[in-house]
RNA sequence: GGUGGGAUACCUAAGUGGCCAAAGGGAGCCGGCUGUAAACCGGUUGCGUAAGCUUCGGAGGUUCGAAUCCUUCUCCCACCA
């Protein structure tokens, strides 16, 4: 093991809390298996679990063996961490097709290909169905004191809490991953959990109870949640949640979504989403401060991600609609390339014919999806916020004619900075 | 099973007969400054060009007039059993 992963992890800010001082030795001197678990509640990771994919991969370059671990069985209950409601069940079929979305996205970024720090991937469901209400009650359940679940933050929230309650499900749920570290402890000899600082309350139950029946170590190991990855905030102009699956945020959102990270931010997200090395990263925190206006650090990141994520294809087009939109006269491109850069905007498309008379801007931005009703339209023209192939419009009373199109038949709407749509008349 | 409390726009929360399309805050959106940043400033967030229309958990009623009063239904919470 020549790599100080633990040092390595710790100057990237990536270390919350661990359950053992002496964690970063042992990980210099012995191979660890190591799992993380994903919860399949819906059919893609966002970037939360990118960053734990991230850390199965740190890990495995330093020679550890990741397990990543598919929520199949816990998915049916519910973890109750970090919620102030009590979740929706989720039905078993659809839990299956979100773990198999999910496992592409994880072998994009870990290698399951054979190899000494080969990873590999289970379901937990595979193991708990099996587990009989008694057996459970009697192996499991005898050593943990309901004094102490009690006690912890997230049950003893919901218990105080007037508006929402904790059922019994939900209750248990601790048991249930505390369980898939014993189990994975003792059939692949797991000894190390890592997962969001959230995690850090099942983790050290399952440390416990390794502990407690098989009299044997193992440790955790969290990272820190970034404020708003989740889908609240982040960024003033980025809305909901970032997926990794190019069908809910399209490489081209996914890569705007990093450029435009903010200034303060910038260092932090290169070290939490990126392989870029120690040096190449202080080079580009200084480069950051010296000319923020440039936004190369920014443009670093996005590419970085992106190319993790998409793929290097998919990162060049995103870079270059983004050059395109943002900065070059749209007017002034090829029809191949105008698609291109457009290939995922919104776009819709309308029979020419409606042209001939003429058709009103208001009712186009409706159309497209830009405004929701005739008075917002009617604001957004007056307020500045439309463009029409990249030239603002101002007049309320504007229709748009055969005269306005590009190549004969496409027309570019945009409301606001960032928001593009595509009508096509065919 | 009993008793009490509650349901208001994206969220939170005021409003307890007309001055309410409904305060305040948060969040979002548009604009300005800048750098596709932050902070800040201005505007905006039911529909309609407007007159006006439709909204305050659902249904019904009282009244000239209801988010506000009455009846009933649904759901949520707390305490007691």
């Amino acid at each position: 093991m020549p790599d100080d992963i633990y040092a390595e992890l710790e100057w990237r800010g990536l270390i919350h809390q661990a359950t053992d001082p002496e964690l970063g030795k042992l990980l210099t001197e012995e191979q660890f298996s190591l799992y993380c678990g994903f919860d399949p509640t819906a059919d893609s990771l966002h970037l939360g679990g990118l960053i734990q994919l991230l850390g199965l991969r740190r890990m495995q370059m330093a020679g550890h063996r990741p397990i990543a671990v598919m929520g199949g069985g816990t998915g049916l209950i519910g973890d109750p961490s970090g919620r102030e409601s009590e979740r929706t069940l989720l039905e078993p079929d659809v839990l299956e097709q979100n773990i198999a979305a999910i496992r592409t996205q994880a072998e994009k970024i870990v290698d399951f290909t054979p190899g000494p720090a080969q990873a590999t991937m289970v379901n937990n469901a595979d193991w708990l169905r099996a587990l009989t209400l008694t057996d459970f009650l009697r192996d499991i359940g005898k050593h943990f004191s309901v004094n102490q679940m009690v006690a912890r933050d997230s049950v003893r929230n919901r218990l105080q809490n007037r508006e929402q309650g904790i059922s019994f499900t939900e209750f248990t749920y601790m048991l249930l991953q505390s369980y898939d570290f014993l189990h994975l402890y003792r059939e692949l000899n797991c000894r190390l959990q890592i997962g969001g600082s959230d995690q850090w309350g099942n983790i050290t139950y399952g440390i416990e109870l390794i502990r407690k029946v098989t009299g044997g170590e193992a440790f955790g190991l969290t990272s820190p949640l970034i404020k708003g990855l989740g889908g609240a905030k982040m960024g003033k102009s980025v809305s909901g949640n970032v997926w990794l699956d190019p069908t809910k945020t399209t490489p081209y959102r996914f890569y705007q979504h990093f450029i435009n990270v903010e200034d303060t931010r910038v260092g932090q997200f290169l070290r939490f989403f990126t392989f870029l090395s120690r040096t190449e990263i202080v080079e580009l925190e200084a480069r950051a401060r010296e000319e923020p206006q440039r936004r190369e650090a920014q443009k670093v990141l996005a590419r970085e991600v992106t190319t993790l994520v998409h793929g290097a294809g998919e990162a060049a087009r995103a870079e270059r609609a983004s050059k395109a939109l943002f900065g070059s006269d749209i007017a002034e491109l090829e029809e191949g390339e105008l698609l291109d850069v457009l290939a995922d905007a919104p776009s819709s498309t309308l029979p020419q014919t409606i042209l001939r008379s003429g058709t009103s801007l208001i009712d186009l931005l409706i159309g497209a999806g830009l405004a929701t009703s005739r008075k917002t339209a009617r604001e957004f023209i007056g307020g500045g916020g439309v463009y029409i192939n990249n030239t603002k419009q101002t007049d309320i009373e504007r229709t748009v004619g055969e005269g306005d199109l590009l190549h004969g038949r496409y027309l570019v709407l945009r409301r606001g900075k960032k928001n593009h749509h595509l009508v096509n008349f065919g």
